[in-house]
DNA sequence: CCATGTTTTGACCAACTGGTAAAATCACGC
DNA sequence: GCGTGATTTTACCAGTTGGTCAAAACATGG
């Protein structure tokens, strides 16, 4: 009877396809299980969607933005959205976890093997291009956080805490080798956040503030000084 | 006819008092001209309306608020709320007016014939405690910001860009006469900036990280070593 | 060109939004 | 304790919100 509603792997049926009314909630080819290829009009749209979402999103937060809004910025209609994404906070929440994979990463990918000051700088510097070229991604999660990430919550207890605590053995490790200065590891991280991601969140303090419109500085300089 | 829907100054009226459905817009002390002292239930109530007001705002930005949500944290009715103040708009530029306030204050007072690293490691720690004792002010104007400042830009262009703009000119006499070592004095600013208000901004994402309860560090260590 | 599945639309809904009006209640000086 | 102004409540409104539904339009392989 209420068939359709939510959308577990149990719920696709015996004859291979889905019905509509499930399709319309959730595509099937959204499951691990399937693998339907998508078509290129559903690639254009979703990603359509998808960009749209950031752009609204990383403005308004999650509360603060509609349906409405990101259907206007996409070109689609509103219920032509919900035919991609079950809701709004599918969207916001598919956003997030693009985001946090692509954050992750240059965590994990620091060489525990490489020269110490090198590493650190090199992941500063990619930090801050990454808020120099997607500042919306950037303020989407910086929205996210100040609400009390309400939705990422387990992610950053779990997978983050666990990263940056590797993070920090490892650059415990290389000052008591003498190979940089005894810093706190974690006061030196939050350092590296707190300054690339300010030049895209307060973006527009800061143009205001310099008056004019190339605010990124050459912005590793601050942390050579505490190595 | 259309008497009392705003409140410039001339709405007072003759009989020195004023009509209700004026009073319910606009409170004629709050003009100004007359001084008519709060009563104790009017300071009560304003002020918890603006501490509730503070609670969610910094939560979940402007649009993302409600009126339902203030009263809720206030104990106060919804019209009630509106009672004290016009419109939802008004509680919030009346606290983000406040905050500018207090922000700006430490920044002009730095004196320019005291002790360059002392002067700059006073405004650094200063701001430091600001955010720690008042993360939720710091939380409503990242918000602010982040969503493009829509309310405040033109103070940002003016009093905050005038402000900080003598700030920097300051820090680069003090380099030129060799004070301090030669740093670029807006980013020295924004430095400070962005590290006091990480601790508070993201607060619930350094807790998660650090697994504890205490997450405000001695922070001026850093610009210490910028110097 | 037809049939089948895919995509899009228009009409709609219940819940919630900021805000209003007027009546009811309260507090306080006389 | 009474009257006047201050405060609070109850009932309400029009606009917006996320989301649904069924029908219409479209695409595409046969």
């Amino acid at each position: 009877m209420s068939q359709g509603i939510a959308c577990p792997k149990f719920l696709i049926d015996r004859k291979g396809g889905c019905s509509l009314p499930f399709a319309r909630h959730c595509f099937p080819w959204d499951d691990e299980f399937m693998s339907k290829p998508e078509t290129p009009i559903q690639k254009k749209n979703r990603s359509a969607i998808m960009n749209a979402g950031l752009e609204v999103f990383s403005k308004f937060g999650f509360r603060g933005s509609t349906l409405d809004q990101i259907a206007l910025e996409s070109g689609l209609s509103k219920p032509n959205i919900l035919y991609y994404f079950k809701s709004k906070e599918v969207i916001y929440t598919t956003l997030l976890g693009e985001l946090l994979t692509d954050w992750l990463k240059p965590v994990r990918d620091i060489d525990p093997d490489g020269d110490p000051i090198a590493e650190i700088l090199g992941y500063a510097a990619h930090k801050m291009e990454m808020s120099q070229n997607y500042p919306r991604q950037s303020r989407l999660y910086a929205n996210e956080i100040i609400q009390g990430a309400p939705r990422i919550s387990n992610v950053l207890t779990s997978e983050l805490h666990e990263v940056v605590d590797k993070f920090a053995q490892l650059i415990k490790s290389w000052s008591k080798k003498g190979l940089i200065r005894d810093v706190d590891p974690h006061h030196l991280i939050f350092s590296i956040w707190a300054m690339t991601q300010h030049y895209a969140d307060f973006d527009f303090q800061v143009r205001a503030v310099l008056g004019h419109d190339d605010p990124f500085p050459k912005g590793e300089k601050h942390v050579e000084d505490m190595l």
